[in-house]
DNA sequence: AAAGACACCTGTCCGC
DNA sequence: TGCGGACAGGTGTCTT
C-alpha cells in the first residue's frame, strides 16, 4: 500500500493528534509483524511524544527514552481513534494516549514493523544506509547520474531501490517514468544525464501531487483519518494495462521487472 | 559490490 | 460453488 506519499499523509494525519501527547499504554494484540515487536517497546509508556517524523517509509515517534519505528510495509495503515474503539481482525498495534485518542496499526498481510531503538534512529540499522529524501536536495540530477553509473539493472528497478533513493515504490515509479518519457526498461547505467534531470524533477513533482491529494488509495489504503486518497485519478499507466494510453494511441503494457509489474507505454516511453 | 531469487502473510480475483 | 493459482502499494537476506 504505502508509498512515500502515503506514509507521509499518515504521519501528517496522526501529527496534531499525538505531538507532545504522552503515552498511557501500548497494546501489541499481534507482535509477528516482519519483525517481533520487541518487549522494550513497554519503556514508552509515560513518555512524551517529542517528535513525529518520516524518513523514507518509516515514522519514527521520539521519546526521551527511545523512538519508535513504524512502517507499513504492503498493506499497513494507521489510524486515529478514541479510545474504546473495537479492534478488527487485522489490529495489531495500538499506541494509547493521555488525551483518549490512540493510533492503531492494521496490517492484514503484516509486512510491516514496529520496532524500538534507543540510540539515534537515523543510526539504526534499517534506516542509515537508507539513500536520500527525494524531496531533499541531496536527491539531484548529479547524485543520481553518478550514482547509476555501471548499473546494469533497469532504470525502474534503480529508481525502486531505497539505497538509491527512498520512498519511490511501484506506483511512482511506474508513473514518474511515463511523465519522463523513459522506457522502464532502459539500464540505468545508460540512461544521459539529460534525462536524469528530467526524471528526478518529475520524481518531486509527482511525489508532491500526490502527497496534496492525500496519497493514492488503490483498494484498502485510508489517510489516519479515515478518508481516502485521491492520486489514484491521476494514475497514467499504473493497473492500466491494456487501456489506451492517456496521450497517444498506443496501448499500455504490463511487464514484470524483479518480480514486480511495470506499466508503461511503449510509445511515449523510449 | 551488484544483481537476482526468495522469503515473509493474507485477501481477492480469475479461469476452469 | 469450489479450487488452484496468480497477484497485490515493500524490502531484508541469501545466493550467485
Amino acid at each position: 500500500m504505502p508509498e512515500l506519499p502515503e506514509v507521509e499523509t499518515t504521519r501528517r494525519g496522526i501529527l496534531p493528534y499525538i505531538d507532545q501527547q504522552t503515552v498511557v499504554e501500548i497494546i501489541v494484540r499481534q507482535p509477528k509483524l516482519r519483525w517481533l515487536v520487541p518487549d522494550e517497546i513497554h519503556d514508552m509508556e509515560g513518555e512524551i511524544v517529542q517528535s513525529v517524523t518520516r524518513r523514507g517509509k518509516y515514522i519514527l515517534l521520539e521519546t526521551s527514552k527511545g523512538t519508535v519505528l513504524i512502517h507499513l510495509g504492503m498493506s499497513g495503515s494507521l489510524r486515529i481513534l478514541d479510545v474504546g474503539t473495537e479492534p478488527e481482525k487485522h489490529d495489531h498495534v495500538d499506541i494509547v494516549f493521555a488525551n483518549k485518542k490512540l493510533i492503531r496499526l492494521c496490517d492484514p498481510r503484516r509486512f510491516g514493523a514496529v520496532l524500538w531503538t534507543t540510540k539515534n534512529p537515523l543510526k539504526h540499522k534499517l534506516i542509515r544506509s537508507l539513500g536520500p529524501e527525494p524531496l531533499g536536495e541531496d536527491f539531484n540530477v548529479d547524485y543520481l547520474f553518478q550514482f547509476s553509473r555501471g548499473r546494469k539493472v533497469s532504470i525502474k528497478q534503480f529508481i525502486m531501490n531505497g539505497h538509491v533513493v527512498v520512498g519511490v515504490g511501484n506506483i511512482y515509479a511506474c508513473e514518474s517514468l511515463f511523465k519522463a518519457g523513459i522506457s522502464p526498461k532502459a539500464l540505468a547505467g545508460k540512461v544521459s544525464k539529460a534525462r536524469y534531470k528530467k526524471l528526478v524533477i518529475i520524481i518531486k513533482e509527482v511525489l508532491a501531487a500526490a502527497i496534496e491529494q492525500g496519497g493514492t488509495t488503490l483498494k484498502d489504503f485510508v489517510r489516519a483519518t479515515g478518508k481516502p486518497g485521491y492520486f489514484q485519478q491521476q494514475l497514467n499507466v499504473y493497473g492500466r494495462a491494456g487501456e489506451q494510453c492517456s496521450v497517444c494511441d498506443a496501448t499500455v503494457k504490463q511487464i514484470k521487472q524483479g518480480q514486480r509489474s511495470t506499466f508503461y507505454c511503449g510509445k511515449c516511453q523510449r
